[in-house]
DNA sequence: AAAATTACTGCAAATGATTTGCAATAAGAG
DNA sequence: CTCTTATTGCAAATCATTTGCAGTAATTTT
């Protein structure tokens, strides 16, 4: 959506950086690709157009996004210890995790200013940032799953 | 504070498991801390009192209490892929870590409950569950910094 | 446009957190 | 007290991610 590709370029001319093949292949799949790939899902979508491409190319590409403030990097519990990388550019936004297909969706909402105002209060500290992340099943889980219990039955 | 020690012990028992000493001991450090330590920090302070327990021990432990559900797993931001375990009953509460201490504080907030909601009726899925993690500087921290900032005017 | 400079890449080996196989040990049943 | 087998300590394995290094390729300079 947003152009990452331009963005980043720009950022790499500003600090003496180059804007390689690899990093323009991946910069673009980020930015196209609606979801939280780990590295190895990018890793692989990348590999499709370019196979001579490394994941350590692709870790430090991550990285250096994040760095810049262009991707954020989390841990569903899910996923166990195995990060997952969104594209999505500052606004502060939440997350679904589908427990089943494990599928990301985001969300927004106002609330959680109400509880970060409220935490300061009561405990004298200072909140910057939150996440909310919610599990369950999405859409397609649930349907699938009340076919297969209908077949159960 | 909840006897641990004691519902573990029921736990195994009903399941041909055995309460051995490496076990008592764990249980009791994590019944009593009021923190949400690391294998790590945990097998650390289980050391001084077993200098021959081994960090493996630790782990499987906790993945037991795990299982059983009498401890949560969660891995903060902060801590980039290492795992914190959490022994606080069942009860859904939220965290605060402070980015600078990383002490963790818990908190509720019945908040959470519309968002769920709302989550729902936006996207036809169903929520299971959901935490919310916030982060910023505990009192002490805090004040800390604003004592080095003084200095440092 | 070629040469020079040096950031970036691929590869292989290293790291850090957690897990696992196995032989030795020790709970708990009888 | 003996026997059975769940549990432990140890060392090696695994998984995700990082890093050193020598070769490659963007930019810059000439």
């Amino acid at each position: 959506m947003g152009d990452l590709v331009q963005e980043a370029h720009v950022r790499l001319r500003s600090q003496g950086g180059r804007m390689t093949t690899q990093r323009r292949l991946l910069f673009s799949i980020l930015d196209s690709l609606g979801e939280h790939p780990t590295a190895e899902e990018l890793f692989h979508i990348a590999r499709q157009r370019d196979s001579t491409l490394n994941l350590s190319t692709v870790y430090r590409t991550l990285r250096w996004l994040e760095n810049e403030n262009l991707v954020s990097t989390r841990v569903f519990a899910e996923d166990r210890r195995q990060e997952r990388f969104d594209a999505a550019l500052p606004s502060e936004h939440h997350h679904f995790m589908c427990t089943n297909c494990r599928t990301v969706i985001e969300f927004d909402t106002e609330l959680l200013e109400f509880i970060k105002l409220r935490f300061q209060e009561k405990n004298d500290a200072s909140v910057t940032t939150g996440s909310i992340v919610l599990y369950g099943l999405c859409r397609n889980c649930l349907r699938t799953e009340r076919g297969l219990n209908q077949e159960s039955t």
